[in-house]
DNA sequence: CTGTTACTAGACCGACCAGTCATCTATTAA
DNA sequence: TTAATAGATGACTGGTCGGTCTAGTAACAG
């Protein structure tokens, strides 16, 4: 039993791969523990259905993303509005490599699902809200940082940082539609070009 | 024999509505069948295939759109720029009304089924893009009409137009994410900001 | 009246789906 | 030494999947 504590995180590695080069609904149990080399019976053990496997997958991406190369892109050291430059390049070379090991962009786990299951699935789709409230946030805090030290002019920061969201969700959806990268770098600029008013 | 001619339309229209209300995948043959009154044998008499459905659905659903209301957004008698906000209007109320109908956002059938299929069949993903071009080229005439009048300063419309239509996706992903239609609403004037400056 | 074509009908197919279960083994605690 | 627990195993279930097939019907052409 030399595996016992990590066949759960294998399970969640195989699963959090398939999901993001495929799909949720394409992607069966059996597959997916024939990837981690898991039987069936150990994979319900710790998952109770697939639907759970899923919800911890989102679990486990989100923590990877917000303490990798999202608290990177957003580190304080850096002026705050390179940090959406910053954000931009790694989704870039990010998706530049799966493309190149692939042959596929594979875009955003959280976007593919969030479209995938939104509708019929109000407990994921609430997840996947709440990750991008996160990112949002990151985006927020360097708008207002901004602001602050006059490098920007006032504005709405929470929904300027939800349109900012919102475009990068775009270009990669966009970028994934015509399996191109390029298209993240050469649209990926015009971020900051985004702008919502405060009302007042 | 009163309706032969329409079975085929029938199917299409049920499998449209089902794959847009939740996903490919996610819809049998069986359940398109059921909602369209069609036996299965029927079913296969037109289609060869579910995945030939889809490339009719996607067909279908694009003539109508390009002739719907992208065509009255980009009504050549607007202003320019106001065509804009026509399009996000026109997003924003029509999501607003699957809301209200069915109490859950569907978002944009394109969107969605470009980021479920994309990696897995890459004649849909094609076909899906071919879509997005012509819509993005609806844009596109509208920011070269805008800088011909000189209402907008010069800017690569091209890329701006692309920029503005994975704005539109972002926008209506994240409004499906929350199922809230009010994002679009919200986060849809800042369109008009978006630029990308001309490679010299 | 006959043959052909277009369409309908629905039983049927093997493969696969998510999920269950009884059984086994290894580890730990008493 | 024993009992309890955690985990591993894989055969199995009922149901659904996309798709096939044969038989039949209606319309029309000759």
């Amino acid at each position: 039993m030399i595996q016992q504590a990590d066949t759960r995180s294998r399970i969640l590695g195989s699963a959090r791969e398939l999901f993001h080069s495929r799909s949720y609904a394409d992607v069966g149990v059996k597959e997916i523990c024939d990837s981690a080399a898991v039987k069936k019976g150990s994979f319900y053990h710790f998952f109770p259905s697939k639907r759970d496997l899923a919800l911890a997958v989102i679990d486990d991406m989100a923590e990877d993303w917000a303490h990798g190369f999202v608290a990177e892109a957003f580190d304080l050291e850096l002026p705050p509005m390179e940090r959406l430059e910053y954000m931009i390049d790694a989704a870039y070379f990010w998706q530049k490599a799966s493309k190149s090991l692939e042959g596929r962009m594979r875009g955003c786990l959280f976007g593919n699902l969030a479209l995938e299951v939104s509708t019929h699935d109000d407990v994921l789709r609430a997840k996947l809200a709440a990750v991008f409230d996160k990112t949002r946030d990151r985006f927020r805090e360097a708008l207002d940082e901004a602001m602050s030290i006059g490098v920007i002019d006032p504005l709405d920061s929470k929904a300027t940082a939800d349109a900012m969201l919102a475009y990068l969700e775009g270009i990669i959806l966009l970028a994934k539609t015509r399996n191109d990268p390029e298209v993240i770098r050469v649209l990926g600029s015009a971020i900051k070009t985004l702008r919502i008013e405060q009302l007042n």
